[in-house]
DNA sequence: CATCCCATGTAAAAAGTTACATGATTGG
DNA sequence: CCAATCATGTAACTTTTTACATGGGATG
């Protein structure tokens, strides 16, 4: 359900955005959020509109709809932030590799260990760049985001450290088999 | 497609499990891994079983049917592992929310990155019991899971700090409003 | 006037969730 | 013998991904 929240929640912050347009925000600020296709975003501004949440302006230039946020989506947006529990059925398929990296060789699994470190690095570098390019306005949008780069930041820091950790916990697995 | 690796994982790690046995791994070991229903993990088995990847013994007692790999399977799961690259669509309801704080009033928002800290601060004192509980075995699931349990706890820990970084400066965007 | 970007829509498939359904065996 | 646990299977639904399809408007 948070993909109607997501985007009701962008309609409320960027009133009179049109799909296109939230289309952008999901594939610029929240990539690494909550990603959401072309074919889910239209899909839910339909069902969003059909529930009264949003309403739809009549067609422009191009075919161009802008929405904006009805009272009662307002309302339903915030009873979601503030009222209804996080679940998180976090996926981690990089974890998923590791738990199952005893299938392979000693060698391998120290491989890929450095691999995904010298990733995780190149990400931090990746992120400090994007930090200095981007020019942070003083809106909603552009404070939180910056917060949840920040976030994105030490979620990538602690994740590299973390594989070269572990991965000389698994040399000590090596030499007590050996 | 992960999840037919995890179970190829687990049955190549436990070899003559049954799908009751691998549901209980992927409640207990894998639930904050990569989580998998029943469901899901019966129709995988058959399909695993169709590809050749798995081999299913006869029928047991209760109508228990133990799995074990097959050469084409370990060779399967060895080329994910090594070659395939992780794709990461992480997706996290919690920094979705914060993402979109700004709808709410700045107190309804201090109080909902306080509640966030503090759950986490209990989500590290329960692994914490978790930790002295279980009795680590030296097969390579305990020895892997064992990173993975290391993984959550740095990961809780810098999420809780983060929460409470990010709070104190959500109090800076309220002074610049006022 | 062609190419890029704006702009929307739908169909089909894969992945994941929830619920229902059934039966055998073991331990107290 | 009764309850808990072992054990499997399937149906319906929701969510997510991938692909196809179409056309208008601006810019060089």
């Amino acid at each position: 359900m948070s993909l109607r929240y997501a985007v009701l929640g962008l309609i409320a912050e960027l009133d009179g955005a049109s799909g296109y347009d939230l289309l952008k925000m999901f594939e610029i600020s929240l990539a690494n959020v909550w990603p959401a296709t072309q074919s889910q975003l239209y899909g839910e501004l339909g069902k969003l509109a059909d529930a009264g949440l949003i309403d739809a302006a009549a067609e422009g230039p191009r075919g161009r709809r802008e929405y904006s946020i009805t009272d009662a989506g307002r309302a339903e947006l915030h009873r979601w932030l503030v009222e209804v529990e996080p679940k998180k059925p976090m996926r981690d398929e990089t974890l998923l590799r590791v738990f199952l990296l005893g299938t392979v060789t000693p060698q391998e699994a120290q491989e890929y260990m450095r691999a995904q470190a010298a990733r995780l690095d190149d990400a931090l570098d990746d992120l400090a760049v994007l930090d200095e390019t981007v020019d942070w306005d003083d809106d909603d949008l552009s404070r939180y985001g910056r917060l949840v780069i920040e976030y994105g930041r030490r979620s990538i820091a602690m994740r590299r450290d973390w594989f070269e950790w572990a991965r000389t916990e698994m040399r000590t697995f090596d030499e007590s088999v050996r």
